[in-house]
DNA sequence: AATCGCGCCTGACGGC
DNA sequence: TGCCGTCAGGCGCGAT
């Protein structure tokens, strides 16, 4: 269920659960995820100590002397800690058991995600070497959105779901980052003022820093049973609002499809 | 080179 | 109650 704030906020909360064990057990249960997960991880990993925990886009980065592990949570996946001898669920695919006896599973009905290994710098994988730069880091900005964007033909929408143009923005944040800034979705990327992109640049930055921080207050607690996804609560302007009114206007809040994914936006405000 | 739309899966929900 | 169609927060890949 993961944007960015999501998996920016599991991997917050595994991390005090997690980092400097040593791995104990590696259990595959189903390895057809988006990709196999490498059956060779069972053996490389025994042993090693999880070294450093970090984010990459929506990739999560779990890091050990022989190598990375890198998770996706695709559409519907989710980690969770939990005491080594709290049985599989239905979708539970992949346990990393550390010495410490508790247990990091992965759960994903849909399997869109992945777990793969790689033993070189995770940098140059495949999958992340194109990732454009995270939206909260300083190379993230208006100069550099404008830049990216000049002759492109693509949609403003599309864009900035581009993961070579910017990780991390997914469907329902971009509906919302283009709600405050003001621009609506269908309008053409190369077309659009340096201006506006100050403007779209600050609104993405925001609407994702107070998502991590919603998603830190439902979240928090990673050794529970029933982790709740945190950022239904989230305050949404726009996404999944289609037909009421806008908190800004008032006017009817719409939905149109937009490379085959909703889309809401205020056709008053957003121009 | 840039853009498009397909398809990987399961589950929830609404209409009949 | 059950069946069927639709939709879902992602994203790489092949076709154009």
């Amino acid at each position: 269920m993961p944007e960015l704030p999501e998996v920016e906020t599991t991997r917050r909360g595994i991390t005090p659960h997690c980092l400097n064990q040593s791995v104990a057990k590696i259990v595959i249960r189903q390895p057809k995820l988006r990709w196999p997960i490498p059956q060779r991880i069972k053996k490389i990993l025994l042993g090693e100590s999880l070294n450093k925990i970090e984010r990459r886009g929506k990739y999560i980065l779990l890091s050990f002397n022989c190598g990375t592990v890198l998770i996706h949570l695709g559409m519907s996946g989710s980690l969770r800690i939990l005491p080594a001898e709290v049985p599989p669920a239905k979708h539970d695919h992949f346990d990393m058991l550390f010495n410490n006896g508790l247990c990091l599973r992965f759960h994903d009905p849909r399997r869109f995600g992945s777990i793969l290994f790689t033993k070189d710098d995770p940098a140059s994988h495949k999958l992340l070497s194109s990732l454009g730069p995270e939206p909260l880091s300083s190379d993230f900005t208006a100069e550099y959105l404008f830049e990216k964007s000049r002759n492109k033909t693509v949609n403003i929408k599309q864009l900035i779901m581009n993961s070579k143009i910017v990780v991390g923005v997914g469907n329902i944040y971009a509906s919302e980052a283009l709600f405050l800034a003001g621009i609506h979705p269908q309008r053409i990327a190369g077309k659009i003022s340096k201006q506006r992109y100050q403007r779209l640049s600050e609104t993405i930055k925001s609407v994702l820093t107070e998502a991590i921080a919603q998603g830190g207050t439902t979240l928090r607690d990673f050794t529970s049973s029933d982790g709740k996804p945190g950022y239904f609560s989230q305050k949404l302007n726009v996404y999944g609002r289609a037909g009421q009114s806008c908190p800004q206007c008032g006017s009817a809040i719409k939905n149109s499809v937009i490379a085959q994914r909703a889309s809401f936006y205020c056709g008053k405000c957003q121009r």
